[in-house]
DNA sequence: GTGAAAGCGCTAACAC
DNA sequence: GTGTTAGCGCTTTCAC
């Protein structure tokens, strides 16, 4: 590799003018082309090592999340990778699986190569942010909130959860229990909550309690979850899930026993990008991953290059996409 | 951030010390113990940047693939993360969307920032890899070959091409379309062989060139292709898909089309993780994806440790899961 | 086993 | 507009 000294001597200039060609100071023409052309010449790529070292940042982010197999968090990191793209830094994947040791891992790392900033899925509530914050690293947090005053970028979790049980109620059906991930994430307990207050308003008589079922966010969890709800007493009649791994365990169960939607009704919180069902038999309320992604990425843009307004916290919403055309009378077989 | 200057002179003991302890290199227990107290009580971290900077070599590996949003890369990315993570790297995922200058940049970007090695699913046959070979890095090439002499993992392609639709046939289906991916991607192209290589020896008398669609390897591109096949005067009655995006798409307009498989026969070439269909109403080849990725790292690894024999190509092999329980006579309903 | 010192490649004062 | 030079934080000879 060449370096900045062997472009200086051959294109007769001194070292300090080379490094000014490559970050657009202002050079004499003559003496710029002479530095491009010797560049050229040697295949010389800037080291951006060096240049980090020198200048205390990199131009590189790091975006963690808890399930890079999870295609919420791909289509939230192609929007983060979009934005981070144009404006000349690369973004480094860091999947921690939800394990609190691994995201620490992460964010030392971070600190020790100079990231120049992170967005956060954070694993937990628990997720320790003092030393990154301590070394003046900006970081937003992303799906979920942190316990630390930062800037955040969240879906509106408990309204999509009542617009996908409202939904269900609507297409007549009675007996609607909820999936959803596990109690100390705050997406999982938001929608959740959405789906019960739906549920105590409008449902008064229907025994909430044994209808929800908390598990993971992923597949398996959706179908454990599913088999153990049709293997109740008197099982239910529909079901909310929280997110779209869920939905997918639950619909693949229904399927499995005949029980296609929508034969029980089926709602899922997050949209279900490979789904080769029907469009029209599930209500999808989709999340718009990518947007947030675009805007976390934004947001982080800004502190880095210095913005220190007060921590801003921006809600998006998600958008219904019905099971059945409007008007259609819905659900009047599958209502006890 | 605390320098291994500051932890030094804590610990009354010489920088270099300092770095030994952090570098397993013999030093005295008390000062070694002294050194690590100093640190804990700074909150020192070593500074990657440096490190790299003065070894000429960081522990990071660039995962360079064309969509991070198909699951099968996220698989394959599943893999690589777990087997580098292990041995201590970190791997930087960089989406190339198949286009040849985002790629080039982002093979630019390992030079520049010391990165140990690349594991490449390159976005065409036209990649440009000398700079990154003159630089003396690695690379793996996954998926895909590279028109390089370098290591690599691939598919079985042909194989699984010929597998699935095999079972085609043997589910009695005689008009069997095949979507695949641009002609010049190799996989793509291999898949389409081995799909042709069955239908001309088994079934002679079907005109096979107009049965066949380039695509784009998505969702869309399935759609498409399987709407173009369905509007010919003489529809396919089963279809081949060449990669798991395109059976998704495909299997949408059957669905929408009240052609629900087995109505029409499909086989994937590729896993559908997040399918609702019933288990059995598809025949799928399973590519190792996750495989791939391990096996890709390993060979990686030991060529960043110095290994400098010739350069070896694996090569995987799909699992066929038929759509129906053996024994079962199919298709009689759905052949003309 | 330990310390002193050079140097990885770059940027940013500072002089001119 | 341009060159000289110090120094970012670390590792690694080389002495001792």
């Amino acid at each position: 590799m060449a370096t900045i000294y062997e472009v200086a001597k051959l294109a007769g200039v001194s070292p300090a003018t080379v490094s000014r060609v490559f970050n657009g100071v202002a050079v004499s023409d003559e003496k710029s082309a002479a530095v491009r052309d010797a560049a050229k010449q040697l295949r010389f790529t800037p080291n951006r090592t060096a240049r980090t070292l020198r200048k205390q940042e990199s131009e590189v982010i790091a975006l963690v999340i808890p399930d890079i197999e999870n295609p919420y968090f791909t289509e939230l990191a192609r929007g983060v990778e979009d934005v981070a793209q144009k404006a000349g830094y690369s973004v480094v994947l860091c999947n921690t699986d939800s394990q609190l040791d691994k995201e620490a891992t992460y964010l030392q790392i971070a600190i020790s190569e100079h990231m120049a900033g992170v967005i956060l899925a954070a694993a937990s509530d628990q997720t320790d942010l003092d030393d990154i914050r301590a070394a003046g690293r900006p970081v937003v947090a992303v799906d979920r909130g942190t316990g630390y005053d930062i800037d955040g970028v969240v879906m509106a979790n408990r309204t999509a959860g009542q617009a996908a049980t409202e939904h269900l109620v609507q297409a007549g059906y009675r007996r609607i229990a909820c999936i959803t991930g596990p109690e100390h994430i705050e997406t999982a307990a938001e929608r959740a909550q959405g789906w019960r207050s739906v549920m105590t308003r409008q449902l008064p008589e229907v025994d909430v309690d044994e209808l929800l079922r908390y598990s993971t966010f992923r597949v398996d969890g959706g179908r454990e979850s599913m088999e153990a709800l049709l293997a109740l007493p008197e099982p239910p009649d529909a079901v909310v899930a929280a997110n779209n791994l869920l939905g997918v365990g639950a619909i693949q169960v229904l399927t499995e026993h005949g029980l296609t939607p929508p034969k029980l009704g089926v709602a899922v919180v997050g949209s279900l990008p490979f789904t080769t069902l029907s469009p029209s038999a599930v209500t999808v309320v989709k999340l718009p991953a990518r947007h947030m992604g675009v805007t976390a990425a934004k947001m982080l843009l800004e502190r880095i290059s210095g913005d220190d307004q007060q921590a801003r916290t921006v809600v998006l919403r998600g958008e219904v996409q019905p099971a059945r055309p409007a008007g259609e009378a819905p659900g009047s077989t599958t209502s006890k």
